[in-house]
Order: structure tokens, then C-alpha cells, then sequence
DNA sequence: CTTGACCCTATAGCGTGGTATAGGGTGTAT
DNA sequence: ATACACCCTATACCACGCTATAGGGTCAAG
């Protein structure tokens, strides 16, 4: 059984989705939160996407990995889409994003720090967990504040 | 106008949950998940509340803090309540949970390395956007690996 | 005895990023 | 001509940890 080829470089939402290594449901899904633009369609009504759907999809992965959520991606798109939009701006968004993760890597090495402290007075023994003050301190511990 | 104190040591659901810093929905929530034990009810209907509920919120709500999700948590209340619990297992749990965390910092890092990286390159002026290698970058980018 | 704070159950909704299902049409190889 | 992969829409559902709403009952003070 033979691949379909569409025509006239464009795909399917099947091709596009496995070039992307998404779901045609994800793209679906993208389309209806506006990060990909509405697909011009055959005559049967099938979604007929332009090569530079793929990069786009590529540019929202890409992005999701780099810790942005699919509102921040539209936000940074339609930054893209805006002429008067600079490189600051772009520059700007992304020092924010990392102030955001090196906040969340603070806190989880603060938890991480607690936990093994916790974890280190154990004996690890076959002892009651009476014994073990993980369990016990959880309860009043002070000094690891939440976020 | 006084607040009701009620007898016998118990609290209502209100007393608790903010003796907590909780709402009194997220209690009822808890009591659901089976965090927390089916309280005794007074002839009313209402529930009343032993102060060993108040530390067992505190617990659940600084496991929390140490990153535990809430069915982590009625896993370690599980081992708690098991006679044949030993600290051993109690560390072994946390020492996988060390490890998670651990993983994610290394994650977050990874992210705010490329991020940083591409901010990086961005001059900050007032040129086109195509002058950023932040947006076009997020496309075509190898090197980055996602998790 | 009324007011108002509090309690009850049951159910629905939020935000995030999808996945699954139902019910139907299309495209093409054999 | 029939099978089968694929496409369409619409809707519902998943985990997570709550939060809100509707519609009602209880309790203590003034």
C-alpha cells in the first residue's frame, strides 16, 4: 500500500502530524487554540497544509520544550506576526521565562534539601517508623516554607 | 459576635480548616481522597473534628511542600498506618522522590541553558525581529533535546 | 424569633494539554 | 466493488487539586 502524496507540496493532517511527531488530533487541537492557522481545505473538506505548517508546529514543540505553555507560544507568535515587534521584546519575554525557571529550580532544590536531610535521619534500619523522623517531622517541621 | 467553641475538644470543619490555612472544601476534598479518616458527626450531621486530624492536615500539607502528589501522600499515611512499615521503607521513598526532583532540576537547566543561549544572541535593539535568532532559532534548533 | 454565620450533600466547573469516542464521508489499491 | 486507511465534526473524557454553585439545614446571639 502506497503513501498518498498530496498535491502541490502540501499534506494531510496525517502527514503533517507524523512529520511532527504530534497527533492529528494535537494539530486539530493547535488549530482551534489559534497556534496554527486555519488550513485551507480540499474539495472533500480535507485540511490541505502548506510546508510551513510543519515549521510551525516544530516552533511550538520546540518552544514547549524551552518551558512555555500554549498561551505564551500564541503570545510569542503573534509577537512574531506584529511588525513593530523588536528583538527586545523577544529578548525581554525570554529573560522572564528564565527568572521563572531558576525560581522553580530554587524551590525544587529547597524540597530536595529538606528531603534528604529528612531522608539522611533515617537509619534505614528494620526498625518501627517511630524511629525514623521523616514521617514524625513532617508533621511540625519548620524552616522549609512553602512557595 | 462569639465564636462557638465545640465540646469535647473537637472543631467543626471551619475551626479546622483554618487552623489549617486550608478551605473548608479542600478538607471535605481530603476526606474524599481518603486522606483523611471519615470524621465523627455530631447529632446534627455535623462533622466533628479530634485534634489528630489537624496534624494529619499539616502533614499532608507539608508533604505537599516536599513535592509529593496528593496519592504519594496516602501511600506514605498507608505505610504509616502498617505495622510492618520499617524506616527503611520510609526512605526508600523518599529517595525516589529525591530522584524525581532531581531529574527535574536537571531538566529546568537544560531549558534555561538554550534559553539563555538564544537571549544571548539577541541584541536587544530595535531591529526587525529577524535580526533575533531567538524566534527563527526555536524552529530549526538541534541540540536541545526534549525530556 | 429573626438574623447571619456556619454546616450539609451533590454536582459542576476551572486550567492545562491533550486523548478517546461516536457517527459519518473520502480516496485508492486490488 | 469492496476493503481499508484515512479524513471530517462534535462531544466527552483524562489527571490534578481544588473551587464554586445550588439548595438546603443548624446554631447561637440579640
Amino acid at each position: 500500500m502506497h503513501k498518498r502524496a498530496s498535491p502541490g507540496g502540501t499534506m494531510t493532517i496525517g502527514e503533517l502530524a507524523r512529520q511532527a511527531g504530534v497527533g492529528v488530533q494535537t494539530v486539530r487541537y493547535y488549530e482551534r487554540r489559534r497556534l496554527l492557522p486555519e488550513a485551507a481545505r480540499r474539495a472533500s473538506g480535507y485540511r490541505a497544509f502548506a510546508p510551513a505548517a510543519l515549521e510551525r508546529l516544530r516552533f511550538i514543540r520546540r518552544a514547549q520544550e524551552l518551558g512555555f505553555t500554549l498561551s505564551e507560544i500564541a503570545e510569542l507568535l503573534a509577537l512574531r506576526l506584529d511588525p513593530h515587534t523588536t528583538a527586545a521584546d523577544v529578548k525581554a519575554r525570554a529573560g522572564e521565562k528564565i527568572q521563572e525557571i531558576e525560581s522553580r529550580i530554587r524551590d525544587l532544590e529547597r524540597i530536595r534539601h529538606a528531603l534528604s536531610h529528612l531522608a539522611g535521619s533515617c537509619r534505614g534500619g528494620h526498625a518501627p517508623t517511630t524511629d525514623c523522623p521523616l514521617l514524625e517531622a513532617l508533621g511540625s517541621l519548620d524552616g522549609v516554607t512553602g512557595r
